[in-house]
DNA sequence: CGTTCCATTGAGATGTGTCAATTCAAGTGG
DNA sequence: CCACTTGAATTGACACATCTCAATGGAACG
């Protein structure tokens, strides 16, 4: 049932291998992420039954839009995803971007009705997993519904994290503290923490962030010539992590449970 | 089992009520707002005898502190609690204020800590609900087990909100936007929609919406002089609802579900 | 009736936004 | 393969909202 059937290229900066997009999460290299690892191989597949894995979303397509009614929460596997919400005035707030082994959508629960928008930042896998299945499989698998409620708590205390980066921190602290997000979220699924492309153009950093182009670009540039970072349009290195760390001057890396 | 036993003061703004602490759910007139209206009363009773309700807080106690062991997530009944983190340099971030029928603490599922403190603004009675207890529940009860993935949706919109707010606003737009939260907040409550008494400081107010106090209190002022606030200390007149709306210039009151 | 904390108001400093010009990168069609 | 177009990124000069520092006034509490 779960044979590969085509591959698509991994948007992952390693680059080197593809996978199929509808590989089964048993054998997704991702699973140790987005899975509660109590689950036993007859749960991982029970759960495997639930979920859609469709074509993969082409750069700047939606995966949903506000105000769509909400059926699904997302796992990204490939790529890159922003979610994002237009303002009463018509502007864009960027509100996270999403990496492989990561979930998205949650927002929608509470009124049945997605809160934000998600578009594909550069081609991307997802897997859907219908919310209404997933509730009731997590009244069957007690793991699963614990899992759940972590991952939406996390999403919480990240948001807090955010909220107090945009009401303390300088531009400059700001960007240092994406790096570092950025820079241990590729650790996690085992990819360079001090060299990446972001998926993300300047005005959605600055838009994340709090902050316009002009600024964003400024810090690059500064940072750049502390001899902090390299920055070569949207390739980054990491030259100090020690200084950016010093920077940031939050912790935003230590997110395991 | 639920017979009143001592009466303490109401924290609300209406004042004149006063009700026991140890009113059981069935009988607590916040009901609407902080349980599920799916469940039948034995199933209310069920939820009830996991309920503990200890003696209320005085102004400035913790409610729990950030790091300590997470057990349980809590119902305010009366009063007002502030929740905060503070950030590695020191300082104080408020990422919200709960009033009664509101529930706080979800954001230690994750990582099975707190990852922010909670401190009562002024006498506070709360119910606490033990996670491991309510996890149970839900299993048994998938009307409770979606309400608390709603209750969890819903915290994840309102942080994204504040997000928006923090990024995009100006010190007049966020103090609007402030003021008519708590005043649909009130008005869910059956209280004044236009006069109450803030709870939290200035400095609180400031801390939380990335301002000074200084700058909160300049916003106060301007607003005064635009007769769209009678402000006396912490008591607010709300004068200019539509005012106050068009200065704000964002939703924050439409969020029921 | 001090003491202490909170709130208000003013004057000046500053980080970031705004506006504008230039460069750079990517894609398109001749 | 080279103009041409288009959008993204960079850099500079200036403006302005908010912060900082400082002083005063007011409320709460013992």
């Amino acid at each position: 049932m779960n044979i590969p059937a085509k591959s698509v290229g991994d948007g992952d900066t390693s680059g080197k291998r593809t996978h199929d997009y509808r590989v089964s999460c048993g054998s997704c290299r991702l699973n140790t992420l987005c899975l509660p690892i109590a689950l036993d191989s007859t749960e991982v597949e029970r759960l495997d039954n639930i979920i859609q894995r469709g074509r993969p979303l082409q750069k700047g397509e939606h995966l949903y839009q506000e105000g769509v009614s909400f059926s699904a929460v997302y796992a990204v596997r490939s790529g890159a995803i922003k979610a994002y919400r237009v303002t009463d005035d018509g502007r864009e707030q960027v509100t996270g971007f999403y990496f492989p082994g990561e979930i998205l959508g949650m927002d929608g629960i509470s009124k049945n009705a997605h809160a934000c928008s998600a578009r594909a930042l550069e081609t991307s896998a997802v897997c859907e997993i219908p919310f209404s299945a997933l509730q009731e499989l997590s009244v069957q698998m007690p793991d699963l519904q614990r899992h759940f409620f972590q991952l939406m708590s996390r999403e919480i205390t990240e948001d807090q994290q955010l909220i107090t980066l945009l009401s303390k921190n300088t531009a400059e602290e700001r960007i240092a503290a994406l790096m570092l997000s950025i820079s241990s979220r590729n650790a996690r699924r085992k990819l360079s923490a001090t060299q990446f492309r972001l998926p993300m153009s300047r005005i959605d950093i600055g838009n994340y962030l709090g902050l316009t182009v002009e600024t964003v670009s400024r810090v690059f540039s500064r940072l750049q010539k502390l001899d902090i970072l390299e920055v070569s349009n949207k390739e980054i290195k990491i030259l100090d992590l020690d200084g950016l760390n010093e920077i940031a001057n939050v912790h935003v890396g230590d997110d395991e449970d």
